[in-house]
DNA sequence: AGCATTGCACTTTTT
DNA sequence: GTGCAATGCT
């Protein structure tokens, strides 16, 4: 992706608009031609708020193209003047190919990306003004936690019992909320927030130190840039004119700021967005703010785009089906002029992998049957971790296959230690980068010489490779200090190349050797895998030299890594013909005649931490609404009566989502309907349990206690399987058998739910603490 | 310091 | 099953 910058603003804000702005082929009316009423008021009210509530498949992001380009087809607009913001790189780019085709190159100047690609850009220009290098690096969550991890092991907190992942989440939270480490500290609850308040501002101190964002940072920054110095944002405020926000409803509120921010003068703002579609709340996405957008700017005008274009009949009342359960929500009622279609299939499978293989036998057969190419199919699912039974499925059958996420290309390790040395030549204060390579390939510099330029930074107050660079001075024994010489000079002797503008994948290139990188790569592991990590290395610097050869300004290296770090490989998502495999979240704005929604049971769809409230729930059924309304010709629903999971598999209850589903368009295989059991997960456990009063089932999470009450407690060999049988049978004095340790007795017992652990002792292993829920405990019968 | 081996915790979704 | 972190051996 290009970002040309625009050498100065205030400039191009005055610029008059130029004959060559806008083609000639377009005129406002033939703009406005292939819209239908609804998408033609949104586009043609320019001036003023706007709120677009729009439905699955309403032609909402054409909506906004054309918006855009009657905006510059009437001349209210210069290029220069619009900013877009989109949810993914790919919406963006999707965009910007039309724009492109109607505004020439003058579209150069109009700003359309993500939140996190376009404040990147500004903070590229203006970092400086509050204390960032231009040159800044930008840490994904792998990163972060990383950072975490070292702070967590300086401060001696236990990061077995701290995940670093959650207490990324927590201050990511906190940061999004706009909380600062004092206020977050006071008012910090319970062990795990005042572990996370006690890390907070080391973790601040430490990204900043390092010149280093993470994506939070990232629209935090901009806001603080512009509450610290109101010319900045009076500057950006007279150079867009008009706004646009695609996907509002997943919009957190930092991202309410600086809308709110940019839009306050001119209240030029269209947001668009469908509150049944919310599905980012766990990152911090805060639905009020497209549900009070009105309060927001009172005198904005709303338009409904209810028609949809994609979908089916049946599968769209399907849908309204879904999301009829959730309580909050904008009424909207959608509709179509497309037939009622074929029915919704449920298919039902024995096991994860004949539910894959189901999938794989329905892809085949509808290919045969109706001359679909592969790239017509999507199986979705609710968590990365079930790609790999459909993958072999599919490769079994021989069926051409993309996943999309996961470990993407930019988190593979060999990739991301060649982007860490890459980093660390044009921004060497970035510590986390530093750790990751000082020693790899190993060269000599282990913990404890480094440990002594830890010391010696802290010391002088400096970062670590300042240190470095002074390597005499720090009294590192002999070896030690050779081999951080070398290494310093080594990369010194990059730096001086990339300062000196030698092109950059010449610098990447000559980097995997003198590193050693190409070595230790080519002994790893088997010989396929090493060719395989290698290949990935020569894509990267395939991608550095594409990029610099279409970005031929200064400080290409910089603002590669920059995008980089902020790309997904949705992005890179080409229309060769395979089958398309991602979870449910990534799939939101695709669309594919034929889509599978897989995994249709309780604790994996809903998952199970959703189970416990009524607003992750509903959260939970969005996703499935996400999911279903992708679909345009036909929708499968799967579920399996097993599922591998946690190393062993287990029973599986089907989802309450299939009982509450209109039933009447959903067929079983055969054609039969499906059978359905209401209410069957409703509040009122009475009804429909037979719970002991004042058992210790109260305590219980509520996952656990569902799929307890579901799966009756199962006999093997004559004994129960302790999980399934719950809390209360696990008991001090109690006799149990471990699958591997045998049989021990029950010392003590702590937590609840799936977080209940117990200490055992074993006859033959000795004392352990087990956690139950991935122990297959037998209770001893004595 | 550097390697191999073992053991242990762990799977929600992501810009 | 997987990936990483601590452990122990050279």
């Amino acid at each position: 992706m290009s970002f040309p910058e625009p050498a100065d603003l205030s400039d191009l804000s005055v610029a008059p608009a130029s004959a060559e702005t806008v083609s000639r082929k377009e005129t406002p009316e033939s703009v406005l031609a292939d819209l239908n009423s609804s998408q033609r008021e949104a586009a043609q009210t320019t001036e003023g708020p706007v709120l677009v509530v729009a439905g699955p498949g309403s032609g909402k992001t054409r909506m906004l193209m054309h918006r855009i380009a009657y905006l510059l087809a009437t001349q209210r607009a210069r290029p220069w003047e619009i900013l877009a913001l989109t949810f993914t790189n790919k919406a963006a780019r999707e965009m910007r190919s039309r724009i492109d085709r109607l505004a020439g190159p003058a579209a150069r100047d109009l700003w359309m990306g993500t939140f996190h690609s376009i404040f990147a850009r500004v903070l590229r220009m203006e970092g400086e003004r509050i204390g960032y290098g231009r040159d800044f690096s930008i840490y994904d969550t792998d990163d972060s936690e990383r950072v975490l991890r070292q702070l967590m092991q300086r401060a001696d907190i236990d990061a077995k019992q701290y995940a670093p992942r959650s207490i990324r989440n927590m201050l990511s939270g906190a940061k999004n909320r706009m909380k600062s480490p004092e206020e977050y500290a006071r008012s910090a609850f319970g062990p795990f927030q005042q572990v996370a308040a006690q890390l907070y501002g080391l973790y601040e101190e430490a990204l900043r130190t390092a010149n280093a964002m993470d994506f939070d940072d990232l629209l935090l920054k901009p806001i603080a840039l512009f509450n610290q110095h109101p010319d900045a944002l009076e500057k950006y405020r007279a150079r867009w004119k008009y706004l646009h926000i695609d996907e509002y409803q997943d919009t957190n509120h930092a991202q309410y700021k600086l809308v709110n921010l940019l839009a306050g003068g001119h209240k030029n703002i269209c947001v668009v967005g469908d509150d049944a579609q919310s599905i980012y709340a766990f990152r911090g996405a805060d639905i009020a703010n497209i549900l009070s957008f009105r309060r927001d700017y009172p005198k904005a005008v709303t338009v409904r785009l209810e028609q949809n274009y994609r979908s089916t009949g049946n599968i769209l009342r399907l849908a309204e089906s879904i999301i009829g359960h959730n309580r909050d929500r904008i009424e909207k009622n959608l509709w179509t002029e497309n037939g009622e279609g074929e029915p919704v299939s449920l298919i039902e499978a024995e096991s994860e992998r004949e539910e894959a293989q189901k999938i794989e036998r329905e892809i085949r057969s509808a290919r045969a049957a109706f001359g679909y190419g592969y790239e017509y199919f999507a199986v979705f699912y609710r968590t990365n971790a079930q790609s790999r039974s459909i993958e072999d499925a599919l490769r079994q059958g021989g069926v051409p296959y993309r996943v999309v996420g996961g470990l993407s290309f930019y988190q593979r390790k060999e990739v991301k230690d060649m982007l860490a040395y890459l980093r660390l030549l044009i921004n060497p204060g970035d510590l986390a980068s530093l750790r990751r390579v000082i020693n790899y390939p190993a060269r000599g510099i282990g913990a404890r010489t480094f440990e002594w330029l830890a010391a010696f930074a802290e010391d002088r107050q400096c970062t670590v490779w300042e240190a470095i660079e002074q390597a005499a001075l720090a009294g590192l024994p002999p070896q030690g200090e050779r081999a951080v010489v070398a290494f310093r000079e080594m990369m010194r002797q990059h730096m001086r190349q990339v300062e000196a503008g030698a092109p950059v994948e010449d610098v990447a290139r000559s980097l995997t050797e003198a590193t050693g990188l190409a070595r230790q790569l080519q002994q790893d592991g088997t010989p396929e895998e090493s060719l395989a990590r290698w290949q990935n290395v020569q894509e990267l610097i395939g991608a550095i030299a594409e990029y610099a050869a279409d970005n031929p300004e200064e400080r290409t290296l910089s603002t590669f890594l920059q995008e980089m770090a902020l790309r997904t490989d949705l992005d890179d998502m080409d229309d060769e013909a395979r089958v398309t495999l991602m979870t449910l979240h990534a799939s939101k704005g695709l669309e594919f005649p034929v889509a599978f929604v897989t995994g249709l049971e309780e604790g994996l769809f809903p998952i199970s931490m959703a189970m416990q409230e009524q607003d992750a729930v509903e959260e939970e059924r969005r996703l499935f609404y996400v999911g279903a309304t992708r679909a345009a010709k036909q929708l499968y629903l799967s579920w399996a009566r097993s599922r591998f999971r946690f190393g062993s598999s287990s029973p599986s209850v089907r989802s309450r989502f299939l009982d509450e589903i209109d039933g009447g368009v959903v067929r079983a295989p055969g054609g039969s309907p499906i059978a359905q059991r209401k209410g069957r997960f409703q509040a009122d456990p009475e009804e429909t349990f037979d719970i002991p009063k004042n058992s210790s089932y109260d305590q219980m999470a509520p996952h656990y206690y569902r799929r307890n009450l579901a799966a009756p407690a199962r006999k093997a060999n004559g004994r129960t399987v302790v999980y399934e049988e719950g809390e209360g049978a696990i008991a001090p004095g109690r006799c149990v058998d471990h699958p591997k340790f045998g049989q021990g007795e029950v010392l003590s017992v702590e937590g609840h739910g799936e977080q209940m652990r117990a200490v055992i002792a074993f006859q033959e292993a000795g004392r352990k603490k087990i956690m139950l829920k991935y122990a297959q405990l037998r209770l001893v019968e004595q």
